[in-house]
DNA sequence: TTGTAAGCGTTATCAG
DNA sequence: CTGATAACGCTTACAA
């Protein structure tokens, strides 16, 4: 009685086996690769599929072939929406290529991260993709022993585990500083985010330094400023710069949040942007240009960032490449009315 | 030689009972439920792991086990800041209870969803979380046929699938409206993403109009609009009302970004807010109260539905419950210069 | 083109 | 408390 299922629980390939007359074996194949079985047999497997509501086992079937179409991802914060650019982008492409996606958050912490990436490891992912670049000694011993390939892809790093797709923190940060003084701007302060979280905060830091010394500008701790994100943190350094005897005459927000608080701050005292001070930004092209007045900023190819490591990967992981590449994407300066 | 591994490849359980010189069981026994091996052996097998550097294989043991710790979740847009917060609540909750999550994106189409789907029941997941409630028959019969529990969270659905976690948004766009007719405002316009993408835009047009009925306003079509999503549709938006012949003195933006970009119009024209029309807006709170003035708007739980649907999926699973729960969360509407 | 047999690396089960 | 053995559901490798 081929439609006799008293089984409980799902349908199994050989159930679909049964019901088509044929062996697992050609249930597997007429599944996985049509062309190597006869278009009968093959029908009759699409039917037999249909009747018993057959939904194939994956992980049985990783476990028996060692592979996988699952990729981790490792991000600081998810709630970031400048994460979630850079996540669709890569969601983007795994779908169009029949990947998973797992996704962690390692709430900026290296040990977290070490966690999530042990997990996907015990899931034995295809490939994983790093926010961070910045891994514990276990973290980077387990991924190179597990040989999975990786994309790191939060800045550009030097000396990346495996792959990077990303652009570069310091030379974006540089441009932006070296695009005030070019409009005059004598004293360009600097906020960012605390640079002993991250390697990115690091960079942009750097890159501002930079620029003051091939600008001959001089550096004044006074302009220069670590807060924590979020908007109320972007109004209050501001405040602080205004009043802290460094007189500015433009600020560079290395953070999109921090500079929209502070332009918004302005517009709530009644300060003139760019007439007491300019503002600029990083990231965050599409809200900062519709404030008034829009917000100079930095756009950075976050979408792509996903796409390119989520490709990268792939190609690896199918064989198409096996160079550790680094891909440095490009960052532009969208000049508006806050400087 | 016990730690004499020339074998190619990550080591297995079998490498960990050898080199502690006990039989897999034990070693398994040590991993997953100390408690029932000697404290000795149990140190010996900590030992070998360390030694071999062990990590273990989740694929093969959810095969044998036919249980798994990875939950699926289906977003309509990973991108959107909205689904943000909540992906980070179920994280959050997943991360405590050891379990992972696996991301896809349905671009609001049911059949994307439908994929999403099968491939999550494919991989075997232990649950489902979707964001939407409209699904397609063939996803309906396959989560029903799979018996996996599952949880709705973009609106409060009558006839949902198994558990729902969400807040009403017909009742909270009711309130809204009601709450601008308490203070005065006498023609309210209403407008929201486009209805036939997704019962949650539905149940806020439902919910005005049901206020406009219980106020007795009766509803005029020229203070009713849908546009699509972004920052420059809602400042055409408001455009388009305050031209159209309708004279709204109050407008309710039945989703955050609209309101936003015509927030942010309004300060381009020098319109004053609510001098010449009043805005409301439906969610992100943070930022909209920073905006000048500060817009009125509904606070959502957003960060409380995930971490709720995570935390009802594992009771379920857990088996610490058996119900088709359905948990309603509030919301609260926060009354800001705007109007 | 199709089938048979032997794993893949764990855990369930039952015996000691 | 520990171990032997048989699954779990699929794919690899080989044979017919």
């Amino acid at each position: 009685m081929a439609l006799d299922d008293t089984r409980r629980g799902a349908a199994r390939m050989r159930d679909v086996a049964r019901v088509a007359q044929v062996s697992t074996m050609t249930v597997s194949r007429a599944l996985m690769d049509p062309g190597k079985v006869s278009p009968e047999v093959r029908a009759r497997v699409a039917e037999a599929v249909a009747a018993v509501g057959y939904v194939p086992n994956k992980v049985a079937g990783s476990l028996s072939s060692s592979r996988s179409k699952v990729i981790g991802l490792v991000v600081p914060s998810i709630e970031n929406s400048l994460f979630a650019s850079t996540i669709q982008g890569i969601s983007d492409v795994l779908r169009r290529h029949d990947h998973q996606l797992m996704i962690a958050d390692s709430g900026y912490s290296a040990e977290a991260e070490e966690a999530a990436i042990r997990a996907f490891l015990e899931q034995r992912v295809a490939g994983l993709i790093l926010h961070d670049t910045t891994h514990t000694p276990d973290a980077v011993s387990m991924i190179r022993r597990s040989g999975v390939p990786v994309v790191e892809n939060g800045t550009l790093t030097p000396e990346p585990l495996d792959m990077v797709v990303s652009y570069s923190n310091h030379d974006a940060s540089r441009a932006m500083t070296q695009h005030l003084a070019r409009l005059g701007y004598q004293r360009i302060a600097f906020v960012s985010l605390p640079a002993s979280a991250n390697q990115r905060s690091r960079d942009r830091q750097r890159g501002y330094k930079a620029a003051l010394e091939e600008l001959g500008h001089g550096f004044d701790p006074r302009l220069m400023l670590e807060m924590p994100p979020g908007l109320a943190s972007g109004a209050e350094a501001l405040l602080r710069l205004m009043e802290g005897g460094g007189h500015p005459d433009a600020i560079f927000f290395a953070g999109d949040v921090l500079a929209m608080g502070a332009s918004l701050e302005c517009a709530r005292r009644g300060w003139p942007v760019p007439g007491k001070v300019a503002i600029a930004a990083f990231d965050n092209f599409d809200l900062l240009g519709h404030l008034v007045p829009p917000v100079t900023t930095l756009k950075l190819p976050r979408l792509e960032i996903g796409r390119r490591s989520a490709e990268v990967l792939l190609d690896r992981i199918q064989g198409r490449s096996s160079a550790a590449i680094s891909v440095d994407l490009r960052f532009e300066i969208i000049h508006r009315g806050s400087t």
